[in-house]
DNA sequence: GTAGGTGCAAAGATTTTGCAGTGCT
DNA sequence: AGCACTGCAAAATCTTTGCACCTAC
């Protein structure tokens, strides 16, 4: 379905070719940031520009097509909420992320809720650490 | 005890004034941004500059006095691992940041690791949502 | 036809780096 | 006395904004 464009006018915004390849490229990527995503549009459309993807995105995270996470640095990462809800396991040895069902997470969230009142934005999480490979290789930290 | 100096000394960097100024003011924040570091550093020593905020930050941190963890927007945010180790609550609406005690997570880590073979990294943890003060204000109308 | 959307370039904000003087060891 | 450390300013990044033209509705 292509409730995508409904999502977008019931909020009073238009649908334009730019929106569509913002969020087909966060589809395809599963996660990516604004840069990312610009080079995956750029594919289609060479036009586009840094600034459109930025305002594309933050459009589209109002209407609730896209959210995003701080995973690492500095850029955020965005996805879309088509996917089924995941946490982000971030590797802080090679850097890679996986992606684990909220379900997961749910005990945890309950104790959060329970003990302190805090509902928690799942899709937000970012977990840091290290990943299974990383550990096997018995790694030696890097600077 | 000032076993600080002595973590600073063993990995072959000098113990100067500046680094026990960031040192304490981390400690005494509890957390806080390079930019917040830097005014409560001033407080003692005016002609400190940002960047050696962020260079004594990384060093701190090589040598594992601090850490950081992705909080909010763009800066990292450090904490001293003097502390026990706490889960900070990030909440999404007032940006007020709570603490909560490592082993509430101690089960959800245990699942990743047992699962997924992930290592979790408790101090990075940043976990995404509401407030209970922000879920009782705005129980009726959510935007 | 109108108002929102886009591309482009410049402004802002944040973090890093080069250099010469300072001070720890 | 040697060399790491610091302050300062400029550079590099990343993100936002102003403006004129274009396009969805």
């Amino acid at each position: 379905m292509s409730g995508w464009e409904e999502q977008l006018r019931s909020h009073g915004y238009r649908v334009t070719d730019q929106r569509a390849g913002v969020l087909q490229a966060v589809t395809e990527l599963g996660h990516g940031t604004p840069e990312e995503i610009l080079v995956r549009v750029q594919a289609d459309a060479p036009r586009i520009n840094l600034s459109t993807i930025y305002r594309t995105l933050e459009v589209l995270e109002e209407v609730g097509l896209v959210t995003h996470a701080h995973l690492g640095h500095g850029s955020p990462t965005y996805h879309s909420v088509d996917d089924d809800l995941h946490i982000h396991l971030v590797c802080r040895s090679c850097g890679a992320i996986d992606s684990v069902p909220a379900r997961t997470a749910e005990p945890f969230c309950a104790a959060l809720e329970h003990d302190h009142g805090f509902s928690t934005d799942l899709g937000h999480m970012a977990v840091h650490g290290l990943c299974r490979s990383c550990r096997e290789d018995g790694q030696s930290s890097t600077g």
